[in-house]
DNA sequence: CTCGGTCGTCGAAGCGCTTCGACGACCGAG
DNA sequence: CTCGGTCGTCGAAGCGCTTCGACGACCGAG
């Protein structure tokens, strides 16, 4: 250990006088932009390793002219699915960090405002939009600022841009094939709270254009409703629909806090899943995995790491696809079966 | 709008010419340290806005030594009540930006090596540390480090931090105090799951501690169980202890994920609530809204809160309460009621 | 009317890094 | 043996800000 107080800044100076090297010289070797012999090499990472030196990051920032840093920027807003937001959260970090980047979060409250700030100031080199709607403010914000950004979900127009997103109207398609496979004719889909399809996020909207299309393509029949959260009003919106269409034998769920209630509502409705009713979810992994739930599962992890990876491929000045999208599979698990016909 | 093409950077240097002002006028106005005439402040506030000026953040931390960054570390591992985490970080965020920072997302993936890297590169100033454990590693780091921290949850050792927290453990009084109140003799306390307690996380441990002793100074019988997560594994736990505490009236729940699926399990098991059981949760409050749950709800928004001002007063050389507790409140809504004795 | 003090502003220095140009040392081709 | 080229290293400049000391201008007290 040094003899400095901790939180003293050891400086590439210290480095390079500990070294007997130029500052430039220890720079370079941490770069690697310019060869360096082994020897010298060897010499200054042992210093650096002895100094426990980090490049300060302020002044890194100031002449590299690249921050290191991207934004997460997150919306947060009601009917969100929380769970995969915080593993997607997660899946960016550990991803940026392996290329050397840090994360800064920022919400929505505080709007374009932001975005601004964040551009102006040079605190990160790219953005990452979640939960990005169909029109969305932010996309054209981003446009006119010249940052560059990496959408999660894809808006109706992504003209020089880039999004990643599940394929959802594959999901749900996939969905619908495979309960017409098992011989179901009239199915449902209970779907995210009606503000959801209001502001016009895309997951929403998509995934209910993949069922009707299945559904038409198929010659099933489908209905779709909204649902809104909470254990109550799942078990409301529940009873309504099989009351308005008591032959569906099929239920397709796009709505994390409506899952748990939902199986526990329909044999309290007289339908035993899944012999009198087939239940396929599109949700988080784990949650479909706890209830033996089929099921598409929704890759937040997958989609966090594609993210970061095309984010840095742009900052690089790469060109990027315009739209990423990821395949979806459907999991046979115990909440599905045949219509016994 | 000015000439310059986005993204390039507008410098104070711009702004000083602009208003016909020396840049470190420029530099004062902003910051308020010296006395400015109005009509020198009025003149440069327009250059700023005319030109869209942000300062640039690295240029800013170098010279000021200081980032005006905070690190929030997340842990995210199983068990963790992922729904209180973002509204917690959410509210951490927008209080941050209120004291005009910003919040470097990190996991514990990258362990105590992360914060090491932070510290030195000078990329935050101070950092809050979430779901921190009664012997917790990167506690006596953040010590050593001498980076001011705040510590969501406290330490079973304090010295020398600070720590916000709801008072689990009169939460845990509070609710065993409701019961008995209601005539209740048999309770118990369905915790968090196993692996959370062998963590020896704060909130788990204090919360038990306070269920036993408010039931051993009210005379009441308490028994306590981890519950593991997911609907069937909530099930079978409730089932067991049921099956070997059949007088149970009174339940707590403190466990998100469990609260769905106790309620939605206890009349398959005969007990309808709040008749033959009253249940009481600790649990963020939208959830025991949506329920109509009597229960302590965590303010995890206010304990963001608390958490960013503590750091900031920390942060500008105030010394600060070692621990702050939150006063838990119980909110009685319809999952509970008397014995009928 | 004089003079010390405050107010408002300026210029220079410095924060810690990266990057550019320069320049010995050394090598191999001729 | 000479000389152009590559390799490895150095020093200086500059990134955009803050902060310090200096210094007119102006004011009011005496």
């Amino acid at each position: 250990m040094t003899g400095r107080s901790p939180g003293e800044q050891v400086t590439i100076a210290d480095v390079a006088r500990h070294a007997g090297v130029a500052a430039s010289t220890v720079s370079y070797v941490l770069s690697g932009k310019r060869t360096i012999s082994a020897t010298t090499r060897g010499r200054v990472l042992a210093s650096v390793r002895a100094l426990g030196y980090h490049p300060h990051a302020g002044a890194r920032a100031l002449a590299s002219r690249k921050a290191n840093v991207i934004a997460l920027v997150l919306p947060l807003r009601t009917g969100m699915q929380v769970p995969v937001v915080m593993r997607f959260a997660t899946a960016v970090v550990t991803t940026a960090r392996r290329y050397d980047h840090d994360v800064l979060l920022v919400t929505a409250d505080e709007g374009p405002a932001g975005l601004h700030r964040i551009a102006g100031s040079a605190l990160v080199d790219g953005v990452l939009l979640m939960d990005v709607e169909l029109e969305d403010s932010r996309v054209p914000l981003l446009r006119e600022l010249a940052l560059p950004g990496v959408l999660i979900g894809h808006p109706a127009d992504s003209t020089g841009l880039a999004c990643v997103d599940l394929d959802f109207r594959r999901a749900g398609e996939l969905c619908v094939e495979h309960l017409a496979a098992a011989g179901h004719r009239r199915i449902a889909l209970l779907g995210a709270p009606a503000a959801v399809y209001d502001r016009g996020t895309g997951f929403a909207h998509r995934t209910r254009a993949g069922v009707r299309a299945a559904a038409g393509r198929l010659g099933v029949d489908a209905v779709t409703r909204p649902c809104e959260e909470g254990p109550a009003a799942v078990r409301h919106d529940l009873e309504a629909l099989l009351a308005d269409h008591p032959d569906v034998t099929g239920l397709v769920v796009q709505n994390e806090s409506a899952v748990g209630p939902v199986l526990a509502t329909l044999p309290l409705l007289g339908r035993r899943v899944p012999r009198d009713m087939s239940v396929v979810a599109i949700c988080p992994d784990e949650l479909a995995e706890q209830s033996g739930l089929t099921g598409v599962p929704v890759p937040a992890e997958e989609v966090g790491r594609q993210a970061v990876a095309l984010l840095m491929r742009r900052l690089s000045g790469e060109s990027v696809p315009e739209v990423t999208l990821l395949e979806p599979h459907l999991t046979v698990r115990d909440t599905s079966a045949g219509t016994g016909r």
